[in-house]
DNA sequence: TTGCAAATTTGTAAAAATTACAATTTATAT
DNA sequence: ATATAAATTGTAATTTTTACAAATTTGCAA
């Protein structure tokens, strides 16, 4: 687990126009620290330890407006739960179909946008692979 | 709205070693005519005029039993809900999020591959583009 | 045919996830 | 200090999904 200064975490906040509450720090943080995709039942169990009073309502909310501003990204790459993210920089997902982690993988390449008919406008792209993992795999 | 034939429908389903039911039939069907990557709540709601005694759960079931055997695809573009896709063959989809439409885009290149790490396997590739369809736009 | 066993579907109820919202708490600026 | 705005909490309502027993339908053998 990396560790990352509160001094970090103001600064990505400030730069969205978002407010360092205690408890969007801790959200925040949580997501730099641990790269492993949290749903948010796993943001709010965790963080509930630290923050006894943490509200579940507060977790979805403030996950929902650090996706608006783009201070991270949901990954729908489940169906069943999204995965959220604290990196934003251009990177696939991989979903392991047995233990259901959520890995990252480099993309090192363009993706052609030639077939979106005239008059989209794409904001995001996001590459998805399924399959099975190399520890799934080898068990 | 294309029309799809009854022999078309049990073919599919045959291929696939799944029993042709009037319920999976009706439901394989509808993802076939409608293009629209409809959800569970489109599907059953709809297909219940047709079938008034049909169940939510045979819709579920039905669909995970489609989308496990490959016959359909479930599209996770959308956090909020899924969206069913009776065409298989490789192709992107884009989600307008405005009016929350998912349209098919041509994947008319080839999506590299290597950057998944050793040892993983993939099963499935999904590009996903995020933005505003044209209708949206110009409104 | 008839009847039995397996497969499928239904309907209800429980569980889980999400949302709405009023009340409370906290922060900010005067 | 105090008023105002912003944020959080906690509960309840709503929605979505799952579990599962009962009922129905189907395929097949006698």
């Amino acid at each position: 687990m990396e560790v990352i200064t509160k001094e970090t975490v103001v600064n990505k906040l400030e730069e969205k126009g978002i407010r360092p509450s205690v408890q969007r720090m801790a959200i925040l943080r949580y997501l730099l620290e641990h790269r492993t995709h949290p749903s948010i039942d796993e943001i709010y169990n965790q963080l509930s330890e630290q923050i006894p009073t943490l509200s579940l309502t507060t977790v979805y909310n403030t996950l929902e407006q650090f996706c608006e501003k783009g201070l991270i990204k949901a990954i729908s790459i489940d169906g069943k739960v999204i995965h959220y993210d604290g990196y934003t920089h251009v990177h696939a997902h991989f979903l392991c179909t047995k233990c259901r982690k959520v890995f990252d993988i480099d993309q090192n390449f363009e993706i052609p946008q030639a077939a979106v008919p005239e008059g989209f406008t794409v904001s995001n792209t996001e590459v998805y692979y399924t399959g099975t993992c190399k520890d799934c795999l080898t068990k």
